[in-house]
This record gives C-alpha cells, structure tokens and sequence, in this order.
DNA sequence: GAATACATGTAAGGGGTTACATGATTCT
DNA sequence: AGAATCATGTAACCCCTTACATGTATTC
C-alpha cells in the first residue's frame, strides 16, 4: 500500500545512484528493476522533479549548454542537500507500518560496506520475526482445530502461507545479518 | 499497489462468508485477518455498503425490527445478485498484473471442495514460476560478473530476495497444486 | 515518408487517509 | 460519573492513474 511521500525519496535515490539521470530514465526504471516495490508514471515523476528542484534536493543541468544536443531532455543532479535529506531517509529506522520500505532502501544502498546497511537488516530481521510470530498466534488462535480449518479453508490457506512466506524472510535476513558481521 | 475497484468485492466475500455483519465489524477484519493484503478504514467502507446497497449486492436488516436492540448499526446480508457478482470476480482469472489479488480471492473460499480453487492455484503457480524465470533471468544480465554487483551491492541483494521470494512461493504453490489434484 | 521511440507537460477523476463530528453502550 | 469502546457519517486533502497534448529523433 503507498505510502505518504516516497516517491521523491525513491528518485532522489535513483538520481544519486546513477550521478545524473533524466525523467525518461527515471520512468524506465519504474518499468525494470524497481517494479517489484513500486511503480510510477511520466505524469508523476515530472511534476514532482519540478518540485524536488524548487525545494533544492535537486538541479536541473544544461547539459554541456545544449551544445551537443537538441533534444528538450533535462538532467537532474542531487544537491548536498538532496544527499543529506536522502541520507536521512536511509537512516530512519523502520517500524511495523513502514517495512514495505526495506526493499526500497536497500536498493540505493550501493556500497557493501556502507554503515547503513547493518542496521537496516538487523531492523528488518527484527520485524519479519515479529510479524512470523504474530501470524503463528493467529493460527493457534484462529484455527485450533481441523473443525476450524475446514469451515473456511481459504483463509486457513492464506493464513499457512502467510507464515510459509514470513518465515523465508526470517531465513534469508538471518544469513545475511551473518554475512555482514563477519 | 491499490487496483480499481477491489474493496466492493473484499466487503462482498466478507459478509458472504459470515452471513451477515455489520460496518464496523468488517473494520475489524481490517484490523486482524486481511492486513496483510488488504487495509480500509470506516471512512471508506460505510460509503461503499451504501452504494453496494443501493447497486442491489447487498441488502440492509432490520435486526429484528430493533426490538432487541437501540443500537444504531446495521446488518447487511447478500443477495442473490451479489453472489453472482462475487463468483463472477472469483472466476475471473488472475492477469500477471492482477496477481496480488491471489491471497484475497483465495481468502473468500470457504469449501475446501470448491471448483473454484484449483483453477486459482494453478493460475498462480503459472505466473509465479514466470515471474521467478524473469527474475532469474535479469540477475544474469544485470549482474553478469563480480564486479556489477560490487557496484550496486543494494540492488543485487533485492533482486536475490526477489528470486528467493518467488521460488519459495512456486514450491508452497505446487505443493498445494499438487494435494488439489489428488 | 511513415512509424516508432524519445521526451516532457497538464487536466480530470478515482481511491484512500486523516480529521472532524455525533451519539449510544459498556465498563470501572 | 467518567472513560473507553461501539457505531456511523462526512469533508478535505493527497497520491496516483488515465487521458489528452505536443514536439523531436530515430528507424525502416
């Protein structure tokens, strides 16, 4: 479910990962790698670089003073202050409500090294588990018995693979929580 | 990503399921059950069973004449109509674009005989397994050698979630598949 | 020369959240 | 008696999609 203002967060992203990037560019990302956690049209995106611009996260090049090329395509650079707002948004500990970001963050952390990347992780790892454990609570609760299930089958399904899918996560954040304190 | 159109149905399947209820007791599905694919708060839903209501779905009751009760809630019941409106939606075939509607669908079946279920695991699996083959296939030619992925660390490790995500919800897909058929 | 892709902009409308509002019932 | 919960309704606002619109560059 899309949440409130992560759109400019998510090109500020794009932009600095890539130094510099038109709206174009940016659209067909939407399209490719970033489709699984989010999409976004032309009619969003130019608007809001206009707005991004006027707020300073971003500047608008010239690109080499319209020299080399006719075309009306604008490339947009991140500011320091693009940089530090993007940053900020990085460090921002997810809570319950947010962990649909966590793929999103990860995306545009570029360097395996990077001192984001830990935390991020072991946040995450913290509420896949959570979340597993609830799901588990909910079946015991939900389903206590075969009379239970068989009542209403579907939700009993969605429910086993709720806890099917939370569980993989919990796998897949715990090897790589491992991988990054070594 | 919220598709057009969709909350008429969950209310739909949710008052089929419990034979009646109330607005405020399918704000508290909201709250527990459906969550994990599905949010709506009491602004939205009254208007919707009004408009429900009025597109003959669903039928309003009187709570025994309000004998029993002053409470100011009210019942609602499907009608014959709304049920050839919510089997009609369950038929419809999932599209690669309407695939997260899986859960909720199958969340409304409630008989573990229904013909209605096998062609929607099926359906599913088909396009998971796609999706896993698409996404094996980028990682391939996003991340050809060691070198790309030390370039964008963040992103190689969303599209490894990805494929895992996916195979794990392919082999608990197939494996259900399978139990169908038997 | 025509079709397709590149590249951006804007307007209308839908669905959803947050906030404002009101009254009844139950619990302590 | 006061607080919390039950129960519904409505208005403002935000984000996003669809559609309308325009012009350039490339490809066949």
């Amino acid at each position: 479910m899309p949440k409130r203002r992560t759109l400019p967060y998510i090109l500020l992203g794009l932009i600095h990962s890539n130094q510099q990037m038109t709206g174009y560019q940016m659209m067909q990302e939407f399209k490719h790698e970033i489709s699984d956690f989010w999409t976004a049209s032309h009619s969003q995106i130019y608007p809001e670089l206009q707005r991004m611009a006027d707020d300073g996260w971003i500047r608008p090049l010239a690109l080499g003073k319209k020299v080399a090329s006719k075309r009306n395509q604008t490339y947009y650079q991140v500011t320091t202050t693009g940089e530090q707002v993007l940053t900020e948004w990085l460090e921002t500990p997810l809570t319950a409500n947010d962990d649909e970001l966590f793929p999103l963050k990860l995306f545009f952390i570029d360097d395996q090294n990077s001192k984001l990347l830990p935390p991020l992780i072991s946040r995450q790892l913290e509420l896949s588990t959570e979340r597993r454990n609830y799901l588990r609570h909910r079946m015991t609760t939900v389903f206590p018995n075969q009379t239970a299930i068989q009542a209403h089958y579907g939700h009993y399904l969605t429910l086993s693979r709720g806890i099917e899918r939370e569980s993989n996560y919990v796998s897949w954040l715990k090897k790589l929580d491992a991988e990054m304190k070594r």
